[in-house]
Parts: structure tokens; C-alpha cells; sequence
DNA sequence: ATTGTTTTTGTATTCGTATTCATCTTGATA
DNA sequence: TATCAAGATGAATACGAATACAAAAACAAT
């Protein structure tokens, strides 16, 4: 008696419909209360009951509807990820740790991705319409406003690689400031001594962080002078940048770039277009320490990030937000540098 | 009148609460099910009283919550989607076109990564439980059983770049069987005769079909003795197959990888541990025609697929499932070989 | 045997929106 | 002006599961 009433003849009906906890509950024999309760784990239930509930759900295929569940106890189970720049791995690959994370606890991965920032407000409105247990952001930095809309709901957000100033704003960021100090630090003690730095375009605080930490320290041992090439995170960037390069008087000797994707270009075209030596003619540091970055096409001197104790730092803000009495709302993790062949 | 009875003192609570169709309705004067109707594209509505609800609703930052929509109305607008392989840069380009693309139409998806095909069950029975409107499948093939489980509740699935006999899933393809032929056409032509193959070591349809188009179109040409390396999809396994290659008597003239990845670590490490020369010692083709195939370090020759074609036909799938009387649950497409490089 | 306590189960309500049906308003037509 | 149709709105219900509360059952202690 239940849907097995397909396809007759000529007409189609594909007969949609699943089993309800009520279903469950009549064969059973006992009520839907019941049967919510033997889908509870710590739910008051004779454990014979449960036994007997949970049989009949076999039997008819039963699962406890993800959404109707959503609706009575206000949490969806999912996570929000918005996420932008899968031209390189890095945040592919965070976004596959994610999901293996998130599905041993039985939550879910709401995702978009989008390049602009423009419709931020819309994607962070639609996430917010499905009661989502927490956002992760990658791609763009939150509005006052937006970041205020998620704490009215109680909604806890994390930026990924990104932070700001604002209170409302968790944020899990390795230290580029530092890293940026770190860079200039090892350039100097290998000897080079003129520089460049290849930015994004964007106003991403990953990149005008390692710009910062990079030029400041560089100031803090005489040199004032170092060029900064606007680009985005971009291999086809990289290789853009060194015709600039080259246009200019005097090449540097050795550039930072706020990326591998960038750095990779770069050694490219340097190499190939150009028959530059790398690192003799211009050495290329990079950041990420993507899996190319270890090919042996490139190996590229780079920065990586200790990603796994970053998403860790992530999902406990979403999963535990009850500790969110740390001290500070931006937990900063130091990226260590990969020494390779390209300096 | 909610259940704001949390914790009292000295707790700072955010006053979680959204505000609700009744709500607006308050504000604006009318009943809940003309809320429901002005926030209803096409419902039957004085303009001058959507235009009071609207702003009514504006004031109370008040948005329809989908969870509840979800559910009376059997659909929540997302669709599912299963990935796995994230080592090459194919499928996360698959995944950020397709989240574009539902972005247009309000969907959103439902992400999840899984590297193993023992948990399809598992996450497919997650998926249904969100009342998706459909599911994509990248990573693997579906049981018999899965598949009427999802053709049972009227949920269409699309395997991409997979498929199977079964008659109730449909898929999206690119032609392997077809690209292995012309790859084994396009080296024949180019004057070589000794070949190998690099599969991956799954059971994938992609890499077996091309395979069998390759080996099969050596055969009709006389050549029976193609030597068949197992691999995953990655560019590990492909250096690893370099060693392989060595430590046999004889190198073959030509090899064939199921994708770039493979293709690009079999290329550096002849190269660079062996100082083989590409091609002249070893021709490569790979598969997919990711950006890096193009990067000058590697100028892989390859084949590209229409991905833009096959992901609009798997989201028309999806988001017209009426369509369904296709002739076939198979659509194929037609690759294309770029010829670089490495031949 | 009686009372009290604990455990288990059932009843009724709730979550927030869409929708059916009935009611009311409006305007048109005879 | 009376009648009707069409359009707009409101009241009530449904979606499916979780839970507060009540009732019942089981058990212990006197």
C-alpha cells in the first residue's frame, strides 16, 4: 500500500513520495513521537523500542527528513563556504579538507563560488535563508553591515585567509605580515639586494599583508626602493609581469610574489620567452607552496601555510561557537618557507 | 512569546530571532498568505499591497526562509554534488562553472568530496534527505540500487564523465572511446609505432573507455602489443611510471595518459632525472587540456573537452527533468586533440 | 497493599511558509 | 440599480519531525 503505484500505461506520474515518520509509527505500531525519539541518539527510548522503530524504517526506507528536521530545530546542519580563485589548487584543496571534515560530524557543505564581491550581500542572504550553522568566507572580506546581519542570527562567520577589523568577524589567517619580514630576511641574507614584489590586484589583506611585512623590513635595512607590480593571482599575470619587467630599466634581482600561480608564470616566461636564468638572472619566491611549486619544472622557494590547523581553527569556531570568549576574534598561524632551486 | 528563556545572567545573548511572515504581515497591515504572495513572482497580487509588504518586510530585514519553503513546497532549491580527485585542477573548474551557473537560477549546491566510492550510499542518502532537485556525480558510478533509490523520489542524477547501463541515470560524457581512436590515429600518423598507455588505477569509465579506443585502434592497425601502466590521476603516479618505463627493456616511442597530470609528472622526470628528451625520446598526450598543459615549461599536447556544452546539458537534465524523453540516458561529446609540444 | 519515584510512551503543539477555499471588493454590464 | 464576473485578500490547513507536557507503566520502599 505504500507508492507502488508506478507507471501504469501513458502516463508517467513518477509517483513521488517518501515515507514519513508517521508511516513508520503505524507500522510500528506505536507513535510518531516514538519513532523522532529512536532517530534521537540520546533520546529517552526502551531499547527494544527503538529496535522495533528502527526495523520498520528499514522497511520502508524511512530517513528522517533533513529539512523538516531543519525546520523544528533551527539548524540546518550545513555550512556555508563561499569561496573564490580556483585557478590555483590551494583553495580547491581546502575546500576538499572541509568536506572530509565536515561529514564526520554529519554536516553538510553549502557552497558557491564567486569571483566578484559585488554580489556578496546576495550570497550571504541566500546562505543566511537556509539556517546554516556557520559561514566560511575565502573570498572577500565582510561588510560592517553583513558581518552585523550574521550576528543578529547568531550565525558565526569566519573569514579564511582574510581578516578585518570589524568585532563581529571571526578570521583564521596565517601570518603574512611575518612572513612577508621572513622573505625579506632570507632574500637579504642570500644577497640579493634589489627587489620587486608582485601584488594582486584586489584589495586582498593576504597580499598587501606579505607586501607589507616584505617592504617594511626591507626599509628597516636601508633599502627604500622596491617596485610593486600589480597583477591578480593569475599564472597568465606572472607572465605579464615580466614583460613589464623587462620594459623597465633594470630588472630586479629577486620578486616576491604573493603567489605560485604568479611565480610560476613568471619563471616561465623568464626562462622560456626570455632564456633568463633562475634563479641567476632573477630569483622568484612564491607563496602557498601548491604541489607544483615542487615539480621539478619549477621548484619554487615558497610559503606554506599550515593549512590542516587552519581549517581546524575554522570548524571549531562554526562547530563549538561557545568558545568564542578567545582572546582575540583573528587567530594568526606562522607559514614556514621552503627553501628550492628558484633562489 | 518565542522561547527566548535562555541562560539569564551574565550571558550576552545575540536575541536570536528572525523575523517571520507574521511578522510582516503585522507591520503591513495583512495576512500572513499575502506575505507568502508578495514574496511569490507570479502570485495574484494588488502591486500597491506587494509594494507595502515589500517594504514592510524591508524594514524587519525580513527574507522567506527557505528551510520552511523547503518544505512545503518539496523542494529546496539545491543540488547535490559529489566530487572526488581534486589533485588535478578539472574537476574544481567543473564545480566553480556549475555553481555560477545555478546562481543564475537561485539553486544552490550541496558539495561533497569524497575520494573513496564506499560511502556513496552514505552521502547519496544525505543528499536525498535535503529534498534536492537533482545530483551530479563526478566521482563515481552508481549502484543499481542507489539509482532507484533517487528515480524512486523523482530525484534526477547525472553522472558526469561517467556512465553506466543502467537505465535510470543519466550521464554526461565526453567521447573516450572516440579520443582514444584519435590519439591512436594522431601518433600513427606522426611516424610512431611503439606506445604505451597510463591508466588510472580505478575502475573509471574515462580512463577504460580511453584506453580501449586507443588500444583498439592500435590493433585495426597492426600493432597488438601496447603495454598498459597503472597509475591514480595523479602527477606522483606519473613520475612513478617513468621508473617503470626504465627498469623495462624498452622504452616505448609514445605514451598516452589518462590526463595532464599524469602526463605532466611523466614529463619531468624524463626530463629532468632522465634527460630524456621530449619527444624526441618519449612522446606524451595527455587528457583534459588543464591551463598547466599550455604552461611553456610543459606544452602538453592533450585533449580538450567541451566542459561548457556538458555541464549545460547536465543542469538542463537537472533543471528540466521533464525533458526527459531523450532517446538516450548517454549524451556524448566530441573531444578535441591541441597539439603541442610533447609530440 | 499503598504511595512515591522513575522510566517510557502518547498527545498536542510548534517551526515558517505555501496554498486551497471561502469571503469580500471592485468594476462592468445589462 | 441589480447582477455577475474577476480579482484581491483572509482563514485555515498542510508539510514532517521535535519536544513540552501529560498519562501510563514499571518499580521501589514502606
Amino acid at each position: 500500500m505504500k507508492k507502488n503505484t508506478r507507471e501504469i500505461p501513458a502516463a508517467k506520474e513518477p509517483a513521488v513520495s517518501r515515507a514519513t515518520s508517521i508511516d513508520v509509527a503505524r507500522l510500528a505500531g506505536v507513535s510518531q513521537a516514538t519513532v523522532s525519539r529512536a532517530f534521537s541518539p540520546d533520546s529517552k527510548i526502551l531499547p527494544s523500542t527503538r529496535e522495533k522503530v528502527l526495523a520498520a524504517a528499514r522497511a520502508l526506507k524511512y530517513t528522517p527528513d533533513a529539512i523538516a528536521r531543519s525546520l523544528i530545530s533551527n539548524s540546518s546542519n550545513m555550512v556555508g563556504v563561499i569561496m573564490q580563485n580556483f585557478n590555483s589548487p590551494f583553495y580547491p584543496k581546502i575546500l576538499s579538507e572541509i568536506s572530509t571534515h565536515l561529514q564526520k560530524f554529519g554536516k553538510q557543505i553549502l557552497f558557491f563560488y564567486s569571483n566578484t564581491e559585488d554580489n556578496m550581500q546576495q550570497l550571504i542572504g541566500q546562505i543566511l535563508q537556509y539556517r546554516v550553522d556557520g559561514i566560511i568566507i575565502t573570498s572577500a572580506v565582510l561588510s560592517s553591515e553583513l558581518a552585523e546581519n550574521c550576528a543578529a542570527l547568531g550565525i558565526p562567520v569566519v573569514l579564511f585567509n582574510r581578516y578585518t577589523t570589524n568585532l563581529n568577524v571571526q578570521a583564521v589567517c596565517c601570518d603574512n605580515i611575518q612572513a612577508g619580514r621572513d622573505c625579506a630576511d632570507y632574500l637579504l641574507q642570500k644577497g640579493y639586494r634589489r627587489f620587486g614584489y608582485v601584488a594582486s590586484s584586489e584589495n586582498a589583506s593576504t597580499s598587501l599583508d606579505r607586501q607589507k611585512g616584505f617592504l617594511d623590513r626591507l626599509r628597516e635595512h636601508g633599502i627604500l626602493d622596491c617596485p610593486v607590480y600589480q597583477s591578480d593571482f593569475s599564472y597568465e599575470a606572472g607572465a605579464q609581469i615580466v614583460e613589464e619587467l623587462l620594459a623597465s630599466s633594470k630588472l630586479p634581482e629577486a620578486l616576491f610574489c604573493a603567489n605560485d600561480m604568479i611565480a610560476a608564470g613568471v619563471i616561465d616566461t623568464a626562462r622560456h620567452k626570455y632564456s633568463l636564468r633562475i634563479p641567476e638572472d632573477l630569483a622568484v619566491v612564491g607563496f602557498d607552496n601548491i604541489p607544483m611549486a615542487s615539480y621539478s619544472s619549477y621548484q619554487i622557494t615558497s610559503f606554506s601555510q599550515p593549512t590542516e590547523d587552519m581549517i581546524q581553527a575554522a570548524l571549531q569556531i562554526i562547530l563549538e561557537p561557545r568558545k568564542r570568549n578567545s582572546v582575540s576574534n583573528l587567530r594568526l598561524f606562522p607559514c614556514t618557507l621552503v627553501e628550492r632551486r628558484t633562489t
